[in-house]
DNA sequence: CTGAAAGCGCTAACAC
DNA sequence: GTGTTAGCGCTTTCAG
């Protein structure tokens, strides 16, 4: 059985490998090396040992992008969301791209600052980069003409962290409603009653006392249930303790200082997100005000600085590894299954006690 | 010109529209279209005009993918990076994406979590997809097999954050032995002597003194400096005032706390990360020490809550976005060139002073 | 200025 | 168990 092999030219060295380099060496049909290196069909044994040989001298690499080609699928899921470096984004989008990686499928990240035309043109760049699914952290409540072909989603889609109302599809978000109106029970429980908050939205550019119509739905869930608790213990929502503001750290913490700045001042705050938290502990320790003490406060989202901050910080928790889990486990049931189940999924937010709450009560 | 259309069969609406439909709807041929679409060679106006309508009125996404298969290039870049929710790697990597897509590129992100295991798969999956390029937090000093491929890298290569000696490549990193050293010096020049200091290394399972073989070059060089400058100062290094910990929270905690617990402690830690800086501040307030009066401390990497801790944290700075920006605007140049070109930088470093070194000179 | 046709590298019927 | 072959959707010479 030891023929000559035949003198084919020779792959030249410099370039990469294909199928068909492999099944050359190997002496096969380029279908047969598919089905040897694939690992489907049936394939001879000492056949199987051959082509595997060859790729292997061949450094032989799978060319997924003419599979994807073929197949009509990528193997891809897109991410779209506002900021990967924000302390809730990094985590869910861990999550996602590890969960992803154990079903075989890649995480192409884009940002939007919370930009509607940057997601618009994202959503745009993924579908024309084939992914097979989407996962889309949405930059408005309302916009969502990019997501939508005919009467369907333009590519299997879940939403995270934020709802659309008007859009049916499947969104991984928190019960944050609840959770900002337990953290205002808890202050209330305390014998606060002077409660004040500060909120982190991209719907607006300076800080200000005016509620802005176009919030995201953790903004409005969020406000929604401060002042729901605040109704319920018949306590006044003072606008000039409330101040919405973009994340942006100089600003937050300006935002925060003119809350506090007031002889007339609230005794607790509550932070709607990690930023806020942080914000609302620099303008104290610029206006020499204790946490804790002379102004409590809880926040959203943990983090390690906050247990290890004096005083460790109460929080309202969120299960953000899951949450992302669960996004892209969603995404790919979808995908798999060709249908358009739009199972949507609130996780419970847990109120955290700590020390950053004074007691009222004595 | 009012031909009737052809009553050619109408694409089905259900299917994604291809440009041989375009060119259908249009009454042109696929090049004519491709060129419409693609804006190069050259189209007549009227030509254009109808191609563009019949793409808008179908709706046409290029397949992208199809076009890198002829193309021979994906427009994609693949990140390789230990953990995208670490507090670097997450400002890091939204700095890479932002630059990347500015020059029309996206980002594949995988995590390795420090598992070299885990970065050759990442790096065999990311070349299987063809991305264009790559850019490799690498997880050892040493290996790099999967980097190379004949007398060349797999792919135009940058190295992120560690650089490894046998390998010359591309790299941008910072001057981390210098920043160790100033830290050091300036707790010198504050009257300690007596310094400690806390290592993140994922080469250790357990914390330990001894210094491990095979950690990364920013541990390696952040240690050298601390040791240098010790030296420098005449100081001694004491084993029992070091640990390398992995970046575990737990586990952190619990070294910074064996340094600590001792009667003869260190009067001031260096912590050669934000994890090790909260490490050290958890045990400090486990063991009732006070930051910056009990225990002196300079972490390294800037945080918003660095600075609002009480007292604010004195801190080595490393510029993070730009680093990020600089990988992806060496490894976009190095696609676009063709060329092996490998420029390497290594950013200085910033001592950030702040409030967390007491001053024993008196 | 436009069209015809040859692939990019792979997979999946379908034959043998 | 293995080979033949027809494309997946696009770009790009090469003619006209």
């Amino acid at each position: 059985m030891s023929s000559i092999p035949p003198p084919a030219a020779k792959k030249p060295s410099d370039k990469a490998a294909r199928l068909v380099d492999v099944a050359q060496l190997a002496q096969v049909s380029r279908a047969t090396a598919a089905r040897a290196l694939g690992g489907y069909g049936t394939v001879g044994e000492d056949t199987l040992a051959k082509v595997l040989a060859a790729a292997s001298q061949l450094n032989y690499r799978t060319n997924v992008i003419a599979r994807s080609m073929r197949a009509g699928r990528s193997l891809t899921i897109g991410l779209v969301i506002a900021d990967i470096s924000n302390s809730f984004f990094d985590r869910a989008t861990r999550a996602i791209i590890d969960t992803a990686a154990e079903h075989g499928y890649q995480v192409l990240v884009i940002n939007t600052d919370d930009s509607l035309t940057a997601e618009i043109d994202a959503v745009r760049v993924l579908l024309e980069k084939r992914v097979d699914g989407l996962i889309v952290v949405p930059s408005s409540p309302h916009h969502h003409e990019h997501l939508v072909g005919g009467d369907s989603t333009v590519a299997p889609l879940v939403l995270l962290d934020r709802r659309i109302p008007e859009l049916s599809v499947g969104t991984i978000s928190t019960d944050d409603h609840h959770g900002a109106a337990a953290a205002v029970r808890l202050l209330v429980s305390r014998g606060h009653s002077r409660i004040g908050m500060l909120v982190a939205t991209a719907a607006v550019a300076e800080p200000t006392s005016v509620r802005p119509n176009e919030a995201v739905s953790t903004v409005s869930d969020r406000v929604g249930g401060f002042i729901a608790a605040m109704g319920e213990a018949h306590l006044q929502y003072r606008a000039d303790w409330v101040r919405y503001t973009s994340v942006d750290h100089a600003k937050s913490t300006l935002a925060a200082q003119q809350i506090l700045e007031n002889e007339d001042r609230p005794t607790a705050i509550l932070a709607t997100n990690a930023d806020m938290t942080l914000a609302v502990m620099d303008a104290c320790r610029t206006l020499n005000l204790v946490v804790g003490h002379d102004v409590s406060l809880i926040g959203f989202d943990d983090a390690v600085w906050a247990r290890v901050f004096t005083p460790p910080i109460t929080v309202v928790e969120r299960p953000v590894y899951e949450m992302g889990r669960s996004a892209a486990l969603n995404l790919i049931a979808q995908i798999d299954s060709r249908s358009a189940r739009s199972e949507s999924i609130a996780f419970p937010t847990e109120l955290i006690e700590r020390e950053s709450v004074r007691d009222f009560r004595a």
